[in-house]
DNA sequence: TTAAACCCTACAAAGCCTATAGGTTTTATA
DNA sequence: TATAAAACCTATAGGCTTTGTAGGGTTTAA
C-alpha cells in the first residue's frame, strides 16, 4: 500500500517547478541537483506529466519545463494520478472498471475497499500546489527564524561568557 | 497504490471465518472452496493471521479455524496491517520511523503523505467485522427478497399469460 | 492407527520498480 | 550557419516483490 518513487519524486519535482518557474524555464539538470533525483529517470517523470497536461515544456537552448495551470489549479492527487494511474486500494473500485468483478452483488469487502478509495483521492485533492508552496515558504521562513534565533542564542551565551571573564577580569 | 491479494483474499478469508465458525472450526479447503483461493496460499495467509492474534487455530481431525477476539473487536485495518504490514503511503510517515529522511523539517509532501496515512487508517479502523457480518446478511437477505421477487413477477406474468389465452379461448 | 487437519521451508515464474543508455530533435545565440 | 544546451524517445537490464506451488513434516481425535 505504497507509492511509488514516481509519485514521491513526481511531486517534489512539480513543486520545485512551481518555486522556480519565476527565472524561466526549470532545466531537468537543476530539478536533478536540487532534489537528488537522476536526471535520466526524471526526465521520464517530466514527460509524463507534461503528457497529462500538469507541466508543459520549453524546447532547445534555455528551455526548460513550466507549470501548464497556476498552482491553485494542480492539486496533489492530480500530480499522483498523472504518475500512478488511478489512486485506488484495487481495481474493482476504480471509476468505469466495476464490471472487473462479476461478484459486486455480493462482496462487501468491495464497499469498505470504495469508501478508502474515496477518502485517499479527497486528501490528495484537497491540497494544491499554491497550498504546497505556502507551507514550503513558511517551513523555510520557521526554520531562518529558528537559525536566526539559534545563532543570537550563540552570541549571546559568548557574550555571556565573555563579559563575565571581562566582568571577573575588573573584579580582580 | 494498491493491496496485494495478501490484504484482499485475507479479509475475505477472516469474513469467512466469521460467517462459518457458529458451526466448529473453519478449514482451510472449506474456505478455498467457497472463496476460489488455492489452499496452500490461503494456509500462509492464515498462518500470518494467527501469529497477529486475529484468529486461533484448533488442530488434528475435525480442527480448523476460529476467530481469536469477538467480531466487534477486530478491525478491517487490523487484519489488513497482519497481512501487508503498516499502511502508509510512504515509509517516512509509519509510526516510529521519523528517522528514515533526514529532510524531515524542510519536506512539505511529508505533510500530505502523514495525512493521507491517518486518513486510509481512519477508514479502515471505522470498520469491524461485525460490521462486514452485518452487511453481508443485509445483502444476501435483499438479494434473496430480489431473487424472490423476480420470481413472484416471473409466475405472474406465466399466469397473466396463462390465463389472458384461457380467457381467448373461453371467448372464442 | 490413521485420516484430517495444521505447520514449515524452499523455490520459481511473472511482473513491476528503478533506473541506465544511446541516440534524436529542437532552438537561442554567437 | 554552426554550436551547444536542452527536451524527447525507445530499449533494456538488474533487482525486488508478489503470487503462488511443492514437498515434506507435526498434531490431534475418532
Amino acid at each position: 500500500m505504497k507509492l511509488s518513487t514516481k509519485g514521491r519524486y513526481g511531486l517534489r519535482a512539480v513543486l520545485d517547478i512551481a518555486l522556480n518557474q519565476d527565472e524561466g524555464p526549470v532545466t531537468i539538470h537543476s530539478i536533478s541537483e536540487r532534489q537528488g533525483i537522476s536526471e535520466r529517470y526524471l526526465e521520464q517523470l517530466l514527460i509524463t506529466l507534461r503528457k497529462n497536461g500538469i507541466i508543459r515544456s520549453i524546447r532547445g537552448f534555455q528551455g526548460g519545463y513550466v507549470l501548464n495551470r497556476e498552482t491553485k489549479d494542480i492539486s496533489v492527487g492530480d500530480v499522483v494520478r498523472a504518475l500512478e494511474g488511478p489512486i485506488s486500494p484495487v481495481e474493482c473500485v476504480e471509476e468505469g472498471r466495476s464490471g472487473v468483478c462479476n461478484r459486486i452483488d455480493i462482496c462487501v469487502t468491495r464497499n469498505i475497499w470504495e469508501e478508502l478509495r474515496k477518502a485517499m483521492n479527497q486528501v490528495l485533492d484537497s491540497y494544491s500546489l499554491e497550498d504546497l508552496v505556502r507551507m514550503f515558504k513558511e517551513k523555510n521562513c520557521n526554520k531562518n527564524k529558528e537559525d536566526i534565533n539559534n545563532n543570537i542564542d550563540h552570541i549571546n551565551n559568548n557574550f555571556d561568557i565573555n563579559i563575565n571573564k571581562k566582568i571577573d577580569l575588573i573584579i580582580d
